[in-house]
DNA sequence: CTGAAAGCGCTAACAG
DNA sequence: CTGTTAGCGCTTTCAG
């Protein structure tokens, strides 16, 4: 018992007696147990990160987020990556909670959270943050964007800068997607603009969806000139489409993704974008995490929303 | 133990008391403790991955292939973000032993591992693979490419486009840059070309550090007409600070870069570049390690190498 | 300030 | 096939 006081630094233990019990444990290479302490202390100080892609620049950001943020707190992140699948992130969960992670951060794929196995770990309080995506039904903290003003500001955008026949690609139907694609209709119905059903087509997260959608668009009788996507990976895709069909971007379509990842602004065409903070996203939910895990009582669920702003680089710009 | 054999589908229990126990074990909504189990068993399934940056794509993808790998395995990856900092890694790699990981997957941040926490380890034979890297003094598994035939391969690339003034954006002194660089020399000698000193600057793992760089090679008595760059985020960034110079890629320099990440065919210039199977390197890295961990015996180490081949774009294509 | 007693939740080994 | 005994390496509690 000394040992274990001395090495944990408690003050009840003289300067002496902890001297000798440290020289004697560099001497034979002791390590503490971590595995032992967590069975009898219940914490592990380990946090589960569940995320759809970990190649999808964003969430590369978000986590990376995350890590600096509990890296100097001594937590380890324990990684998980779903694919964009229920199932697996069902499995992944129940995993990490058999682990007894002390808390999680999840970019759900579920559309709707009611039944789900984060649900179960809310009703046992464990801590969890949302991030990105609010799946129906799930009480738990949220730190994200506005996704409705990111799509009426990336609209409006383009409105501004003379297209007039508008096109979306749009996400899934979760949150994120559903969300900007309400922003986008705002938008067109503030200015009178017409909203063609065809003018929406349906993606996914990345630039081959990007590439197959525009390809849909630029079939259409009366092209548009003008396309909001629903992230940059797809914006990405979009350009790389309309490039090969020989218009020109911005000059015969211009194009607005969102994410400002990384790369956005070593494309062929530079994208213009709507950034969302994806590092601060990541910091703030490991920070209302930790906290979160340190209380004593739980925490009233909060909604955090991070600052967005509109960047236009030359996809958008059509003097 | 009826009840913990049951649970994990031991053959030794009757059907019939299976079934109870099954039953039982959800209306209570049971759940094993695997910290307890890991505990006795003294197995965590619980893999480190170290990493230097998860922002950089060649990384994410390194550790989407782990993760593909061990998730049917039911592994889980607890992973750490080194920033290139050695200091950091060994903080972190103690940590990971501390929680007992089964094994550890590390891209080092270290030019020598003498004296690292690695090394010691290693000692302890807790199964260690390498990738990417290879520090001096670890007598680990090791997945990865020749960098140096890289180096080579590229810049004979270059050669065979019609450049002779050809210069490279080294990396740091680790054994990717190091090797790359003895590839770039050994293709120049053969073609009896200079090697101007100054035709090598040093650079880092990013983009920003190629732009810099590049500006450096751009004021050159006479600049080079082509560029090696140690990956593809450099070469991101040198041929962005090339377009601003006003001059032509790959008319007036041809820039090739190594890696292949995944948005390099979505860059202002289709990026040339060698592709290094990242995915792959993170697969087998992962398969490797698991069966390390479940061998009785220590393995002898391995050195695997992963084909590596050219990819040629326009950056390099002048015909 | 130091240390003895008890137990975290599980499983290996073995006895019935 | 079922269940008992012992103990994994640590910390909480409390007595000296």
């Amino acid at each position: 018992m000394t040992i274990s006081k001395a090495l944990r630094g408690h003050r009840d233990i003289s300067e002496e007696t902890r001297k000798r019990v440290l020289k004697r444990a560099r001497e034979l290479d002791y390590r503490p147990n971590w595995v032992a302490r967590s069975l009898v202390t219940r914490r592990t100080h380990m946090i589960g990160l569940v995320i759809p892609d970990l190649m999808h620049s964003f969430f590369a950001e978000v986590a990376k987020g995350v890590s600096r943020m509990v890296e100097p707190l001594s937590y380890q992140i324990v990684i998980s990556n779903s694919e964009e699948n229920a199932e697996t992130e069902e499995r992944q969960i129940e995993m990490l909670s058999a682990r007894n992670v002390d808390g999680l951060i999840v970019a759900s794929a579920h559309v709707n959270g009611r039944r789900s196995a984060m649900r179960s770990l809310l009703k046992r309080k464990l801590p969890c943050v949302l991030i990105d995506r609010m799946p129906a039904g799930l009480d738990a903290h949220f730190v994200g964007v506005k996704d409705e003003e990111i799509g009426a500001l990336a609209t409006n955008h383009l409105i501004e800068q003379g297209c007039r026949r508008i096109a979306h690609i749009r996400g899934p139907a979760i949150t994120t997607g559903t969300g900007r694609l309400r922003g986008y209709r705002r938008a067109l119905a503030r200015h009178r603009l017409e909203a063609l059903p065809e003018y929406v087509v349906s993606g996914w997260h990345n630039d081959s969806a990007g590439y197959e959608a525009m390809i849909q668009l630029l079939r259409l009788d009366c092209p548009p000139d003008g396309v909001f996507c629903y992230n940059d990976p797809v914006a990405a895709g979009a350009i790389k489409a309309i490039l090969e069909s020989g218009l020109d971007v911005p000059k015969d379509i211009a194009v607005i993704g969102a994410g400002n990842v990384h790369y956005s602004d070593l494309l062929r065409i530079p994208l213009s974008t709507v950034d969302q903070s994806s590092s601060v996203i990541g910091e703030t939910a490991a920070e209302v995490l930790v906290r979160c895990i340190e209380a004593k009582t739980p925490l009233p669920p909060q909604r955090i929303l991070i600052r967005r702003r509109l960047i236009v680089r030359d996809s958008t710009l059509r003097r």
